[in-house]
DNA sequence: TCTAAAATACCGACCGGTCGGTCAAAATTA
DNA sequence: TAATTTTGACCGACCGGTCGGTATTTTAGA
């Protein structure tokens, strides 16, 4: 690869970290551009070769961290030991955690959440952000099935309200962790997700 | 009392429920105080009669709506029979429905959670959304001891972590819902709930 | 009760700062 | 040197906030 080449690949991360970055810390409207060119090492104008306006950039962040997200969690399901319950428990714990690393970018995603529910930008964000959690949610439901068949979970469940209560759970409680520092999310979903499992095993009896 | 105190009153009120429109419709940043002021049938300068600044006036709207959400949804909890599962259940349907019915201003809370996350404002925000959580935390928890005590629920549940899970998974289901207008969460939230409530059962046997 | 003056509420044209986006010149590479 | 990339000074649309002036209500004096 041309040292051009090279040196437009750089720059295009030091542009798309530079944007995560100041977008969480400022929201997407009070985010200068300026500023994301300086912290990226870079002219303002450069910005504008890669993307043609702010909102053009910041879909693209929203891409790229999406991304690199589901990436990052998705690679542990499938090298989890245990019954259904002890797997769907590891998993969920897994996600939260390495979610959890990145709280301090977490405020982003409140910027892809009003995108994604408001009409001028909704349909851009929805199916990526959908997609998503659709992802999240189909391992879960396979899980439980599984453990509908292995006799582990009872039959009358409904996995795909589980699974999207699960879902919604974990973004409410990295919410409430992102807000409330003090409050130990982590212990706490713990918690909460084993009795949630608990409720899905057949009464002993 | 006089016509001016009158006046003032309705205006107040006019301008307040403007602002929460206008603010849950476009987000903080968006929202134009002209616009606000437009639909309040109201000069722009008027605006500045009742609130300082643009931020002092969201505050105001904050408070407002924070205190009105939570004595909407606060009331139910005395009047229900049955014993504490059965309680605990009612109450959460209750206030998700009650939360659910408002689900098109339910957006200012992205603002509000944003506000409340960030360095500038968290304070102010913070304390009012802590103290409306802990409410309802307050009121789970509450249920769950008395459940253990009634012998419904088992000992070693951690009430403190289920009502935090309970709440925040509250919070990302009506997120959801308002992602994804199509998506059933008041069914879904219900069956995930049951299931929450069957975990912190004794196992019969 | 009527009238005039004082007090209050309201308004929107205007001001000034801000920031996304442009482009001509500078810098870098080939 | 030519081609390509980068740059940041500059432009102008935009919007929060101000303020002088107008309208309306209240008060006071006769």
């Amino acid at each position: 690869m041309s040292i051009r080449k090279e040196n437009k690949k750089k720059k295009e991360t030091a542009i798309l970290e530079s944007a995560l970055t100041v977008f969480a810390k400022k929201g997407y409207a009070a985010a200068k551009i300026s500023q994301i060119a300086n912290m990226a090492g870079v002219g303002k104008g450069t910005i504008y070769e890669y993307h043609q306006s702010k909102e053009e950039l910041f879909f693209s962040v929203f891409e790229w961290y999406v991304d690199s997200m589901a990436g990052r969690s998705m690679v542990e399901v499938s090298r989890l030991g245990g019954d259904p319950s002890d797997r769907l428990l590891a998993f969920m714990e897994s996600v939260f955690n390495s979610a959890y690393t990145q709280i301090d970018s977490f405020s982003v995603f409140i910027e892809f959440w009003s995108a994604a529910g408001n009409p001028p930008t909704r349909d851009r964000y929805r199916s990526t952000l959908l997609e998503m959690y659709g992802a999240f949610s189909n391992i879960i439901i396979r899980l439980i099935d599984e453990g509908k068949q292995t006799g582990v979970f009872r039959g009358d469940v409904d996995a795909d309200s589980v699974a999207a209560g699960l879902v919604s759970a974990m973004d409410g409680m990295m919410l409430h962790g992102w807000m409330d520092r003090e409050f130990d999310v982590c212990t706490a979903s713990k918690k909460f997700f084993t009795v949630l499992v608990e409720g899905m095993r057949y009464p002993k009896g």
